[in-house]
DNA sequence: GTGCATTTGTGAAAGATTTCACAATGACCA
DNA sequence: TGGTCATTGTGAAATCTTTCACAAATGCAC
């Protein structure tokens, strides 16, 4: 089931896929076509195939997918078979966001830590959880390990906290913070930028 | 200066750029090679050159690009040089980091109304700003149009609100909810999907 | 069981984006 | 002024992604 190289943009559908799925099953709808997906997910037919195609082959031709095993398909594509263990660094208003969010858990995401810089944050209890000092944070997950970490810090310390996360084995990192992250070829980072997002629609405001 | 086709990729990227001048000029900078620029983007000199030509010519050959007026140029293109209105619907976690954060009204985006449909929340006050009732949307736009809308409520109802925002003329749509929106040709729309991003590190760490 | 209506899976074509590579230009120095 | 060095701007090539289009299955009706 793993080859390498898959586009981003594929799994970044598969997910949507997923979630298309999930809406489907909850309308009881027993299959679905490419296109009917397609729909839903703001693609094309052929595109759905074509990224289901990657992993192996998932219908019946005339019918469709039946909506349950597509669904466990592509769970058990993402990796999505077992709970993650999440670290939150900095506990400013979208960590705080972040934590509460009950989403993440129903997801399979635990948040299992939260560290921040400030003392007058350290010993604030978020949803059941410490806010623990960043110098934990070594020991922390040296003690529970993280499968993920997000990075909801200040763009000037972000960098730094990668580098003690990576150093201690973390192969995953959601970064929020405005700065391009540094990191070995074997971890994965995503960036999430509320403001280039921002920017992204004020230029199409301008250019059409 | 407006050429139609520029890809989504390019856009992204220019802002990115635009982040990292700010980095530069707040460290006294006076010019940048497409080199640094492209290190500190996490991208290829060629790649900065290539974008930044579709919008013109902007370095000196030998030199390297003026931060400054690459800064301003790119704030002339993403369409940065003035300030703009943005509606959030939904007052929940997410809508409440967003209305909180400090940072949109330093990049040009004030955010101008915020709407729920539990009228438990509406008459609280965020940030100087009270919580309207979903009711009130339309009547509240057109009296002082956004620019922007946020949309920050369940899956279920976002199309409808979506809709609304459309009817009343509004042009870009940031959307938080998990599910894809249909919107006319004119409208931009940008999907920002924290299970999604979850979902791409996880496949990442099964993967490689 | 035959034929019809569907819909998948997939090579090949088209289209889009990134990378390459180099001529052109400007700054600086002697 | 002329030579050297650095760096841009940009066609052309390479790579990557999406779309097309159709043979191969499958179910269903009769």
């Amino acid at each position: 089931m793993t080859m390498r190289k898959i586009a981003e943009s594929t799994v970044r559908r598969l997910s949507l896929y997923l979630r298309c799925l999930e809406g489907f099953e909850a309308q009881g709808l027993e299959t679905v076509s490419s296109d009917v997906l397609a729909a839903r997910g703001g693609t094309t037919s052929a595109q759905v195939r074509k990224d289901l195609s990657f992993f192996g082959s998932f219908g019946k031709r005339g019918l469709g997918y039946s909506v349950r095993e597509l669904s466990s398909a592509l769970r058990g594509i993402l990796g999505l078979g077992r709970r993650y263990r999440v670290a939150v660094i900095g506990a400013g208003k979208i960590g705080s966001a972040l934590v509460q969010y009950p989403g993440f858990r129903q997801r399979g995401f635990d948040i299992v830590a939260i560290f921040d810089a400030d003392t007058r944050k350290v010993g604030e209890a978020w949803d059941g959880l410490r806010v623990r000092h960043v110098r934990e944070l070594d020991q922390a997950l040296r003690d529970q390990p993280a499968d993920i970490v997000a990075i909801v810090t200040p763009g000037e310390v972000a960098q730094g906290m990668v580098d003690r996360c990576v150093a201690l084995g973390v192969k995953a990192i959601l970064n929020f913070a405005p700065v391009q992250l540094q990191v070995p070829d074997d971890v994965a980072v995503k960036h999430v930028n509320l403001a280039l997002e921002f920017e992204t629609l004020t230029f199409a405001l301008n250019n059409r």
